[in-house]
DNA sequence: CGCAACATTGAACGGTATCAAGTATGGTGG
DNA sequence: CCACCATACTTGATACCGTTCAATGTTGCG
């Protein structure tokens, strides 16, 4: 396919700590990549789960829809995230996953997956260790789920959020297109939109940020770690990972 | 060791989908068992990882301690869990974990862990399964924490536990022994402990539960499950996983 | 028996939700 | 290019869920 994806594809996956041969033996069986424009839905909830997707470029978000309409944002992906490894061991994905921005896809079939992972240790390691540098994110999330206030939580997110691109990307460092809505952000801190809009005319008034037309500024990063206690080493093992393995 | 011992083991090893081999090849680099009391911390925040630990009987739980002395329970572990494979992948340890009853644990070292899943790709293949049903757990989680109210969030953690103990062992389906304190469950829950106290008084007002000295008795478990919005298809995972894989 | 941790209860406070209205903003078709 | 519409954002008033503070009862353990 085109060369540009092939270069973002290898970031993603040697980002993970897969030498080149093992990325090859796993691009082999790779559908086409699919190109998906914003809000576009990438995995539907319930759905069968029947190949690994991995997230090239744009960024992504997984949400859960409870029964009365409320929706509970669990995950957001940037590129080079592989956006449903913790649903493929089960045999459904536990909730739909959205494009944010206009995005590209890889699937990897999982009869392909299963095989290069019987030849080689170093991708199922892979797997496990993306698997866990998620799941290291989601603990921080269930801290300031459960124990911050509202600006804390909306800090610690901005934060996380900008220190991913930072790895993910070519690092525009303190400014950058944030596509999240107010709604999905509340979605994903647990709050109101209302509150979300207030939290973040504090944030703005206390010149740590300015967010306007999907374009967030960090005006005063030290500030902003403050404010959020971000403690980005959690996230620092995303890019270690694996190096010790292959 | 004991052979009571080896029994657990080889029931939580089965659980994330090891055939016999292969859980006596990973067996075969254990260290003693250790046997820790109630409220012994079995890994310290901050700590190197050096071994895969496994709780083979008890109940444990990850504590995320912040700087003004608030905590964060991440998580809560029953026999047959892995207590630690998220971090495994990490250098450190990202959180405290204790024991909330007497627990037995096992350790296997990192050294003799890779060597066995380079020969067996069975056993890497479990040790993601195991990352990813924690995963399931904690979208859970981060669920009720951003959009259930108090006594629903309750509601579905005792549902949890229920359901994961029911799993684990013999199985004393709705009567069984519960460790946490009304502070922990604040912990968890993310309330105060005040208000978890009346939390339970409606849950127990409603004929739904009993809870006294540790123990708890569900005394209307589809009512329970209501009011808790509960699903436990998402814990299915966690006894069907890997079956393909072997 | 006495102490310490745990559980319970009440009152006042506060952070966030909800409701309701109004104001940008951006995309679309005429 | 402008009018229009839908969506997103902003703002104020009020209500509520859960917190905090403070005190009292209870349980279990040395």
């Amino acid at each position: 396919m085109s060369y540009e994806l092939n270069g973002f594809v290898a970031k993603s996956l040697s980002r993970i700590g897969l030498a080149l041969p093992d990325q090859r033996a796993l691009l082999a069986g790779a559908s086409p990549p699919r190109h998906a424009q914003k809000d576009k839905s990438l995995i539907e909830q319930g759905e069968q789960t029947s190949s690994l997707v991995l997230l090239c470029s744009g960024m992504a978000r997984a949400v859960r829809t409870l029964a009365d309409g409320r929706q509970q944002i669990v995950a957001v992906f940037v590129a080079g995230d592989a956006i449903n490894v913790s649903d493929l061991p089960f045999t459904y994905a536990r909730n739909s996953t959205a494009a944010l921005t206009p995005a590209i896809c890889l699937s990897i079939p999982l009869k392909h997956l299963d095989q290069v992972m019987a030849d080689r240790p170093a991708v199922a390691r892979a797997l496990w260790l993306e698997t866990a540098a998620q799941s290291a994110i989601q603990q921080e999330w269930m801290v300031w789920l459960g124990r911050h206030m509202a600006h804390t939580r909306l800090a610690h997110f901005l934060c996380e959020v900008s220190y991913r691109l930072e790895l993910s990307g070519p690092g525009t460092r303190d400014a950058f297109e944030f596509p999240l809505t107010q709604r999905e952000l509340a979605d994903t801190l647990g709050l109101s939109p209302v509150h979300v809009n207030r939290t973040l005319q504090l944030l703005r008034s206390q010149g740590l940020i300015e967010l306007s037309r999907q374009r967030l500024t960090i005006r005063n990063r030290q500030g902003l770690y403050e404010v959020a206690e971000f403690e980005p080493r959690y996230l620092d093992g995303m890019k270690v990972i694996g190096q010790g393995a292959t």
